[in-house]
DNA sequence: TTAACATCTGCATATATGTTCAAATGTTGT
DNA sequence: ACAACATTTGAACATATATGCAGATGTTAA
């Protein structure tokens, strides 16, 4: 029997949720953003002081992560903390940037 | 001693080379030629033919991964082959793919 | 050198994406 | 209820990105 190329091809359905999860992490803020929270929780005013990147631009990436599900959220008083707690997902993500400084 | 956030944070440098390489996978285009590299050399005709994308579209998204040094390439007559040969990279995208298989 | 085929390239363009701004919402303490 | 603070939201804008098209380049066989 002969193996179709076709049969590797992961179908656009797939494919493009692959591509969405990648996505999450192909922006330099979100990537920023992410090095802290898969470290440790932060709320949103926290992040914007210590990125210097404005609270509402973080608002914005951590609603896009949020809609993702690849941070979860929890309010205390009138912080909102935020978290990435998906050991696959922090595993993915420090793959990623593994890959970039042994690259030195 | 205390633990400051912005130890955790990757510098601005990093950050922006990680995001480029996550970039890699986060079209779905992309995510469709990549799964079917990791698994076999092909050429820009057999991924055009089996993907439907038109071969120039590959080509685009083959010269900028080559440029990534995500895939080689090798000529063989007209045509030339690619392949993703970095078991890192190799690793690092069907983490992906098996994340979002897992979520269904 | 031609012809035929495969791949690559630059440009144009439509769409996607990140950020800012201003205003809205939510929360706490007075 | 009000003020003060934190976060969220939507609209506007500027930039980035993917793709198609037309032509250039590379390769082989005659």
């Amino acid at each position: 029997m002969k193996m179709d190329i076709k049969d590797l091809v992961l179908d656009e359905h797939t494919a493009a949720h692959v591509a969405e999860l990648f996505r999450a992490f192909s922006d330099t803020s979100r990537v920023q953003i992410l090095s802290v929270l898969v470290q440790s929780e932060q709320n949103v005013g926290g992040l914007a002081q210590n990125l210097g990147i404005s609270e509402s631009a973080i608002s914005h990436h951590l609603r896009w992560l949020r809609q993702m599900r690849l941070v979860k959220s929890r309010r205390q008083g009138k912080e909102v903390y935020y978290l990435v707690d998906d050991p696959h997902i922090i595993a993915l993500f420090q793959q990623g940037v593994d890959h970039v400084q042994k690259e030195r």
